[in-house]
DNA sequence: TGAAAAGCCTGAAGTGGCTTCAGGGTCAAG
DNA sequence: CTTGACCCTGAAGCCACTTCAGGCTTTTCA
């Protein structure tokens, strides 16, 4: 299977199938007389992987680290759980750090209903007066 | 005002406010003999303008957009609207996606509650059923 | 048979929003 | 007069790719 079908397949870009070949995430293929790339089963199973991991918000280095750990069969998988409630914890930051943004957002857009004139814009005071006063974001 | 007392009183490295002055978001600073950076409370403000903005999770692109709408009064404020109404539907669709992670990480966390061997664990044999199963990811 | 089109290759640079680093110059206090 | 705090510049590093330039291989079709 070329690069191309391994591309269609999985839906992943052939750059990035590249990519993580160099970031040695996917061993090397083997390569036909002309040079092109030749991939396994094997290979489709670790790219899907790799995607689905990412599609979890782990990290490239995260996901290395649970091949690594997926090599070692008889190792234990007390890495795996420390990854997971981690990531758990970081989702649920971000979640809340959201939350507290759509209501900014959506306390701002509301102060401007009709398009005004900049000067007179609530939404523009707004965002100068809040820049003013609050010291305390990020 | 130089340059460190600026970054004391705004929370800002000196490193970002040298960078944002290379990209124009804050306008050339005067200088003292030996070179030195001499900001103004007009500088004070615009940098907090921008901070506010980050904080709002706008990009330095929108944040340039909004200050070249408030240097023009007179104009109308549409953009503004505009902008923060997608800004409001990003921040929602990015929400909704982080629940379904959450939900994701939580159930699969729940398949190894005693560390595992490798090879018997729960989590890792699932991330490998879904990598193979779920070609509908990202 | 020959040429176009589709597919593949490499290495380098670009993206955003900074941060870090190397190697200096300036200025006030002791 | 030297120590230390403060400042300067330009370049490179971070992540996870994406894009680009320039060229090779293979297939297709007239």
């Amino acid at each position: 299977m070329q690069i191309g079908e391994l591309a269609r397949s999985t839906g992943v870009k052939i750059e990035t199938i590249r990519y993580y070949e160099r970031e040695q995430l996917l061993p090397v293929p083997q390569r036909t007389d002309g040079n092109y790339r030749l991939y396994s089963p094997r290979h489709v199973e670790q790219l899907r992987f790799i995607r689905y991991c990412r599609s979890l918000d782990m990290s490239l280095e995260e996901v290395r680290i649970l091949i690594g750990v997926l090599d070692t069969p008889s190792g234990s998988c007390l890495t795996v759980n420390a990854l997971l409630d981690e990531k758990i914890a970081e989702v649920d930051a971000r979640v809340n750090e959201l939350h507290k943004l759509q209501d900014q957002l959506r306390q701002l857009r509301g102060l401007c209903q009709q398009p005004d004139e900049v000067k007179t814009c609530g939404i523009l005071m707004e965002l100068n007066r809040s820049a003013r006063i609050d010291k305390a974001q990020i």
